[in-house]
RNA sequence: GCGCCCGUAGCUCAGCGGAAGAGCAGCUGCCUUCUAAGCAGUCGGUCGCAGGUUCGAAUCCUGCCGGGCGCGCCA
């Protein structure tokens, strides 16, 4: 029995109660059912006795008696007790648990998937980093996390686009261009400009493309040098990208809007709602009829376009692309990014609530040698993803920034991350991974496997640590359900530490295989297949955190 | 000044309405047996402070204090 299906008899029994008149209260939609830190509580404890005693007009401990005998009768539940203010702790029978093993080999990379967000059209953007330069830290960030709260959106039902916006219009690129064309004349780099490395670098294959470039009128050379330019250092951050495990389904050119009209057909949609006005000889949009602190220019005293108006277009681009959810992800030097956004949707007359979600990722600070590794754009001195990728492996990487919740501030610690030690929590989730199919293995070589579904004992499994184990799986589907309705990758990793030290002390205790010329016993085979069980759902959710699962480590 | 995020064990952080947690650090133990990158035990907290809501607050609300990041006809 799983948490869902105790729920469901839980519930059962309340219908049943206030049926046969035991209870006057309305039954509730949605019944908690928790597995206890403390295992003194039962397999699992539930609050529900204390949610309907106001209602019931009677004492918490009371309505927990009445619901108490009821549960103790259903079947697969061995004992019911009344605990503190009238919590119903449960514990369950071995074999109700152990079957979970069973339901996890047969579902195999599909258990943890859910329909949780079934039917809901997701856009989710990120990392979005300007052509202009290689991929630093900061962008890293949401590569992990948002790769991986795409993973964790589809594994709950929702149809998930990944999409990159590639800024290749604008003043910046302008800057690039006139960077790359002054390194390649040996003139010095504008003040506003870009240097580093990666600007000689591709400056030097501009010239070897396209010889008379440096010799160009200036008009012409900087055309060619944001042209090229910008498709080279396109190239290399989609390829780093894709060395990091991370690929998009649209990578989408701001270009592309001014080319077909985009933003003069936002602008007019937007006039149409009436939230455009004209001042000073530009043009705004009232984003303060929605909340926004101030209004905001849509096109420019001298008839450019603002980077804002582009975003206008862009939105109401992916909404008639179909995307009923929108989700932005952003570093927090741009959290002031999220009132205007809320109220650009409110504007186009849609709900910002639902059209519209913002998620701000605190900075990250990168730490070596105990000090912080200062990071610095224009002057070249930054953390690159490549930087990180060569210091600590992908794997830490990808786990050191996806194990955190975004609201936090991360202090990336290089020598840490790199440690092959048990401070290292992606080694401690690996290892057990690589530990399991040990086990597996070594079971193949003894010629000792799961066989058919009638060898598994699940009532056998009734070793305290064979239980607490069995009970952390059955938490996997809804730790991926709440992870994606809360956009919290995080909990992913949390839950996998959780695992991995359950099915640490499982192995330290209770054997798998036979020693020496002892028989395979049936308990044997049995712990067989929650190893195998274990590994499935390890394997799971590393990948949905898109870290490897070793075999061997 | 205004806005967003954070403040939980010595350190790094989970938990975010229901019975205070993990890892590390410290101290004690466990490798002739499935990977010791592991396990067991122990030490350690008025959950920043003050009010409020609630049967019940680390969790929700208000106000303070401390730290981070933002507030352009920049991108």
């Amino acid at each position: 029995m799983d948490p869902e299906q105790l729920r469901a008899l839980v519930r059962g029994v309340v219908v049943a109660a206030v049926d046969d008149g035991a209870l006057d209260v309305e039954v509730p939609d949605v019944v908690h059912v928790e597995r206890p830190r403390n295992r003194d509580h039962g397999d699992y404890a539930t609050n529900i006795a204390m949610q309907l005693a106001r209602e019931a007009g009677r004492a918490p401990r009371e309505v927990a008696a009445i619901l108490a005998e009821r549960i103790a009768a259903m079947p697969g539940v061995a004992e019911v007790q009344v605990a503190g203010p009238g919590f119903l702790n449960l514990t369950l029978e071995p074999g109700s648990q152990g079957e979970l093993a069973a339901t996890i080999l047969a579902a195999g990379s599909a258990y943890g998937h859910s329909d949780a967000l079934a039917g809901e059209r997701i856009n989710l953007e990120f990392v979005s980093a300007n052509p202009t330069g290689p991929v630093h830290i900061g962008a890293v960030r949401w590569a992990a996390v948002g790769d991986a709260l795409g993973r964790v959106l589809t594994a709950a039902g929702a149809a998930v686009t990944r999409e990159y916006y590639f800024n290749d219009a604008g003043a910046q690129i302008e800057r690039f261009a006139r960077s790359l064309l002054a390194v390649a004349r040996g003139e010095p780099v504008p003040q506003d400009g870009y240097a580093g490395e990666y600007i000689t670098d591709i400056a030097a294959q501009i010239s070897t493309a396209h010889p008379e470039w440096a010799s160009m009128d200036q008009a012409e050379a900087l055309d060619l040098a944001q042209r090229v330019g910008v498709d080279l250092m396109f190239t290399e951050i989609r390829t780093s990208l894709h060395d990091f495990g991370v690929d998009f389904d649209v990578y989408f050119n701001e270009k592309d809007l001014h080319a077909r009209g985009e933003l003069d057909a936002a602008l007019a949609r937007l006039d149409a709602q009436g939230r455009v006005f004209t001042r000073d000889g530009a043009t705004w949009l009232r984003t303060t009829d929605f909340g926004d602190d101030k209004d905001r220019v849509l096109r420019k005293g001298d008839g450019d376009w603002t980077y804002f108006a582009a975003d206008c277009a862009y939105y109401l681009d992916k909404r008639e692309r179909g995307f009923d959810r929108c989700i932005y992800m952003l570093g927090a030097d741009h959290h002031g990014y999220v009132g205007r956004l809320k109220a650009v949707a409110a504007c186009f007359g849609d709900d910002p609530e639902r059209n519209i979600e913002v998620l701000i990722g605190q900075m990250v600070n990168v730490l070596k040698d105990g000090a912080p590794v200062r990071m610095s754009k224009r002057a070249g001195n930054v953390v690159l993803l490549a930087d990180l990728v060569e210091a600590i492996g992908v794997d830490a990487t990808r786990y050191a920034l996806a194990r955190y919740s975004t609201d936090s501030t991360i202090d990336l610690d290089l020598d840490l991350w790199a440690s092959r030690s048990n401070d290292n929590p992606v080694y401690y989730v690996q290892y057990a991974h690589a530990r399991l199919a040990s086990i597996i293995r070594n079971a193949g070589e003894l010629g000792f496997g799961l066989g058919e579904r009638g060898d598994f004992r699940p009532d056998l499994l009734s070793h305290e640590r064979e239980a607490d184990l069995l009970g952390v799986l059955a938490q996997f589907p809804e730790v991926v359900a709440r992870a994606a309705e809360l956009r919290e990758p995080h909990r992913v990793a949390r839950y996998l530490e959780e695992l991995a030290g359950d099915f640490h002390k499982f192995y330290d205790t209770c054997r798998v295989l036979p020693r020496g010329e002892e028989e395979v016993s049936d308990v044997m085979r049995s712990r067989l297949w929650l190893t195998e069980a274990t590994r499935v759902v390890l394997a799971n959710g590393l990948s949905l955190l898109g870290v490897s699962a070793p075999e061997r480590m």
